[in-house]
RNA sequence: GCCGGGUUGGUGGAAUGGCAUACACGGAUGUCUCAAACACAUCUGCCCGAGAGGGCUUGCGGGUUCGAAUCCCGCACCCGGCACCA
């Protein structure tokens, strides 16, 4: 390569060099390719079937969140996760694990679909060109996959059984008394049989099959809905609410994004909140993503309250309210529904009521004008702008009144948008004394309040002198007595059981719970992902395909792209690419009852339906006849002691899928095991984040990126072409010029000291900046270990057969010791630590014996597989150490012969003994009021305690 | 605003109630070399001191304890999530 390295290779010409290392994990990767080393065999016969010695061994399935196959390709940062993976399922094979280990590619996706938009290639030739470049960057790192169950999202025997399961989806319903999804065939017996009334009370023969499917419509854990979606213009496609960031645009493309009314295809993810919620409990997660899940499932109890309403035209209604604080109902001196609340139409009485308040009626002649106008205000703005003036309260009076039902008095009903639409009833009671949204709007209004917790911060009961309202669970009730109820002298938990049984007797309301989860909008406008397999009959009726018409191919098109529109206009509508082949939208099929002509469904499955289930896809990626063979499901994921739920034994992937991905992927997997079709109910038992590889980003004056490896530091200053560049941390990337690629590295110093460097630049979980300077520390740590075992000169092995002196022997336990543990808790990093401690050790050693150096190549073989497997083979074994047994501890060995204790005085180190590690407490203590300098250190003062800690400490207390 | 996580040498980090700074990078010096690189060896938290030695040190302030980076309370700053969710 360079001149360099050939006077290297001169002096030491069987030195551990970059090109060494380059020509071993090449021979490594071919034999253990050509070998099958990795193919982790399945239960029971079948194609991917294997030794019952092997399928006997406990089993572990280790899965990495599934890449994108960029077409950037990968830098440093995107292995982390998968070495990580690799060097833990290395180190279960040695001990004894039937481990599957795999990688597949979630290859659906926009950045392929919007470069076949720019150039006219097919989305499917540049993202199979992709995936094989890198699988030839993943190949060269050494992952012990098993080849044989990689998949593609867009392969069309795995996208078939995704339509597949959305076939599943949509013929099911969830029963609340059983807690589960139950065949939609089970739902129709029970409408035809009479045992369910249908809604209106007909029987179902006499419904129209339209009305029929509206019936089920309401039912289905799929089902397309006409509701307020997230249509995004500038994307020309709607998405789901997981997609939208806070500020209400678009989580790809930053593109503002607007509620719209669509017909779109929905999951009904909202029946199994609780379950969703519950399931947590038995997983192994970080707190943190748990409690993000239950943030966004966002579980609340509280209570549905009636408040009658004067309707025009057909006397009296009822507004539905959801409340946390029944307890506060005395105190409810106001109402707002949202403004697209059905019932709003219906309650605005022809004028104002005498004698209103002119700020209620934002300078409107009538409550209908004024309705009108506030409703199109409030439907023009986007979400990013209503976020925006969140602390301005807006609304109007509707000019009705409702009853408060325990108080009797008349409060006036306002619509306004801080009340949304889609949590709740869409509708609330507001009790501005103690909730500060809306006080705030009381404020503006000059709405009365009326205090009914007693405060508990000394300010006094009168509102009017509140800077805020006042809101505590501490405090008590007050002035909530009337003819019917008294919640006086209550603590706020006591009121709402109280209010809750009042309600309930009454018939005016009941205890619930509700979510803030939202129904999972499931359909895009795109071109590249997974058609529906639904098609519609004449009378507009949605017809599931049957699973011999599936997979149902993506049709050529001339044109990728969906009509995308200015990015702020909201008065458009989406128009998806599929929906331009008319040969492909209009079909003669026969579904049971001859041939008819149907159309087809022109959306596509958002990018998440891939990835919900593509770890069952791995157990058995060739099945033709069913999902998965439940016996191998049963046997890769199925609950066992310590994991009551089952799935995925260690699951590694970003922080950024704690919501999305993982709850999507939990949905689909207890739908599949409610309808039998697998036997664990979640699917990833435990989840582990890693960290972000970040990279520093150098920017000039302008703010500009420069290249970052062609900056230069000079006394603490940067300097790129001879300008001072300002230096941040941020992420590794093409566009912020600080990619560093593994291939880079791979070839300056080889895949194990990449994965080495990679394990041990910190905890796996933390994020931390790359550094390239740095690698070479691992580069060394392998050179070591090379010459422990090889003479550089000769490439004689070196090793002798000698038995090893008693302190290398305890060195090697004691690091064997603490390398088990750090692996089996996925701490390489301090593995790592503790292999370069015994490494440098056994490198001042005159001569290495074999045990030494044996069991120094298998600690290291999970990390750096290729060298380990060639100092093996060196040493005289003929094969892979894949399975070979991972040195075990000998326990009289991990401790040191004689231990330092400390001796304190006071908490100060004063004097250090060395002594046995059984020693007595009485025999230690002894010793160290003994000692010279703990006598001059206490200076002839006496003692007023002495806590002894054998071995390891004592620490004298002087009077 | 609410919730969660974090702050240890020049740098990445180790230590989760008992020797703070393991391991590595960087830096200094030396060996090898015509020289450089590689490799190897020694030193390297900060301050005072010629030295022996002494003092200080885990974001800041308090507390518990014989003993605190570690546990508790308060504060500052950084990162992440959510955000009119009734």
């Amino acid at each position: 390569m360079s001149e360099t390295t050939s006077a290297a290779e001169a002096t030491a010409p069987h030195r551990y060099t970059a090109q060494l290392a380059a020509r071993i994990e090449a021979g490594w990767q071919d034999r253990w390719e050509r070998e099958g080393t990795f193919e982790a065999p399945n239960p029971g016969g079948g194609e991917l079937g294997g030794p019952e010695d092997v399928t006997s061994r406990p089993k572990k399935f280790i899965m990495d969140m599934f890449p994108y196959p960029s077409g950037a390709g990968l830098h440093v940062g995107h292995p982390l996760g998968y070495i990580a993976t690799d060097v833990f399922g290395r180190f279960q094979r040695m001990t004894g694990h039937n481990v599957l280990h795999t990688l597949g590619f979630d290859a659906f996706g926009l950045p392929a679909e919007q470069y076949a938009v720019q150039t006219g290639t097919h989305p499917r030739i540049t993202t199979e060109a992709n995936i094989t470049t890198m699988r030839a960057q993943l190949r060269r790192l050494g992952l012990a996959h098993d080849k044989r169950r990689s998949i593609a999202t867009i392969d069309p025997e795995y996208y078939k059984w995704t339509q597949w399961i959305f076939l599943q989806i949509f013929n099911s319903w969830y029963d609340p008394e059983a807690r589960g999804a139950r065949p939609i065939a089970e739902l129709v017996e029970q409408f035809a049989s009479g045992a369910r009334p249908t809604p209106d009370g007909r029987p179902w023969d006499a419904l129209t099959a339209p009305e029929r499917a509206d019936v089920l419509g309401e039912y289905r854990l799929a089902y397309a809905s006409e509701s307020p979606v997230n249509w995004c213009p500038g994307l020309g496609t709607v998405l789901a609410n997981e997609e939208v960031t806070a500020d209400g645009r678009s989580e790809r493309g930053n593109f503002p994004v607007f509620k719209s009314k669509l017909r779109q295809w929905m999951m009904r993810i909202t029946a199994y909140a609780d379950r969703l919620l519950d399931d947590l409990d038995a997983l192994d997660w970080p707190e943190a993503i748990k409690l993000q899940q239950r943030n966004w499932i966002g579980r609340s109890e509280g209570a549905r309250i009636d408040f009658p309403v004067h309707v025009t035209g057909d006397g009296d209604a009822a507004i539905t309210v959801f409340t946390t604080r029944q307890d506060t109902l005395f105190g409810a001196t106001y109402m707002v529904l949202a403004p697209e609340h059905d019932l709003v139409d219906g309650i605005v009485p022809d004028a104002w009521p005498e004698a209103t308040h002119p700020v209620w009626t934002g300078g409107h002649a009538t409550p209908a004008e004024a309705v009108a106008a506030y409703r199109k205000q409030a439907a023009a703005k986007s979400d990013v702008e209503r976020q925006a003036e969140a602390k301005e309260k807006t609304g109007v009076f509707t000019g009705a009144f409702a009853v408060n039902p325990v108080s009797g008095e008349l409060v006036p009903v306002f619509i306004a948008d801080y009340v949304l639409m889609g949590y709740g009833t869409g509708a609330i009671m507001a009790v501005p004394a103690h909730d500060s949204r809306d006080f705030a709007f009381a404020r503006a209004f000059e709405l009365p309040m009326r205090c009914v917790v007693e405060p508990s911060d000394g300010r006094g009961q009168d509102t009017a002198e509140w800077p805020d309202a006042f809101d505590s669970y501490e405090a008590r009730i007050v002035d909530s007595a009337s003819d019917a109820i008294s919640l006086d002298g209550l603590t706020v938990p006591e009121a709402k059981v109280a209010m809750t049984a009042w309600l309930g007797e009454r018939g005016i309301g009941e205890g619930t719970v509700n979510y803030r989860l939202r129904d999972w909008l499931f359909s895009r406008q795109r071109y590249w992902g997974e058609p529906f397999p639904v098609v519609y009959d004449e009378e507009g009726v949605a017809h599931a395909l049957p699973e011999s018409m599936l997979p149902v191919q993506l049709p050529e098109v001339e044109d990728y792209s969906p009509r995308t529109f200015d990015p702020d206009d909201a008065d458009t509508s989406p128009e998806t690419p599929l929906s331009r082949n008319e040969d492909w939208v209009d079909v003669t099929l026969d579904l049971g009852d001859g041939p008819k002509r149907y159309r087809r469904e022109t959306n596509t499955m958002p990018n998440w339906a891939g990835s919900c289930w593509y770890e069952l896809r791995y157990l058995d990626p060739r099945n033709t006849e069913e999902l998965v063979d439940p016996a191998v499901e049963a046997y890769w994921m199925g609950p066992r002691e310590g994991q009551p739920a089952g799935g995925v034994d260690l699951y590694i992937g970003g922080a950024e899928h704690a919501v999305l991905h993982l709850l999507y992927a939990r949905f689909w997997h207890k739908v599949l095991h409610d309808l039998g079709h697998v036997s664990s109910y979640e699917p990833f038992h435990k989840l582990y984040n890693q960290g972000m590889i970040q990279a520093y980003v150098y920017r000039d004056a302008r703010g500009f990126p420069v290249p970052a490896a062609e900056v230069v530091e000079r006394d603490g200053e940067y300097y790129f072409e001879g300008e001072r560049v300002r230096r941040e941390l941020g992420k590794m990337g093409k566009s912020l010029k600080n990619a560093v690629t593994p291939d880079e590295i791979c070839a300056e110093y080889g895949a194990d000291t990449l994965r080495l460097y990679e394990m041990a630049m910190g905890p796996l979980d933390v994020s931390r900046p790359w550094d390239t300077r740095a690698v070479v520390g691992s580069y060394r740590f392998l050179q070591r270990l090379w010459r422990n075992v090889v003479d550089e000169e000769t490439g004689e092995v070196t090793v002798v057969d000698d038995e090893p002196a008693e302190e290398t022997l305890r060195a090697l336990h004691k690091a064997i010791d603490g390398i088990r543990t750090d692996m089996a808790n996925l701490r390489f990093n301090t593995a790592i630590a503790k292999a370069t401690e015994l490494n440098n050790h056994v490198t001042k050693l005159e001569r290495v014996p074999r045990q030494v150096a044996e069991a120094m190549v298998l600690l290291v073989a999970p990390l750096a597989p290729h060298v380990a497997e060639e100092l093996w083979s060196r040493l005289g074994h003929t094969g892979s150490l894949t399975y070979a047994d991972y040195p075990v501890a000998d326990p009289a060995l991990v401790q040191d012969e004689t231990v330092t204790c400390v001796v304190q005085v006071k908490g100060k180190v004063k004097a250090r003994l060395e002594v046995p590690p059984g020693i007595a407490d009485a025999e230690l203590e002894a010793l160290a009021l003994a000692d010279e300098a703990v006598v001059a250190a206490l200076g002839g003062a006496g003692i007023r305690k002495v806590i002894v800690r054998a071995p390891k400490l004592v620490n004298i207390v002087p009077a």
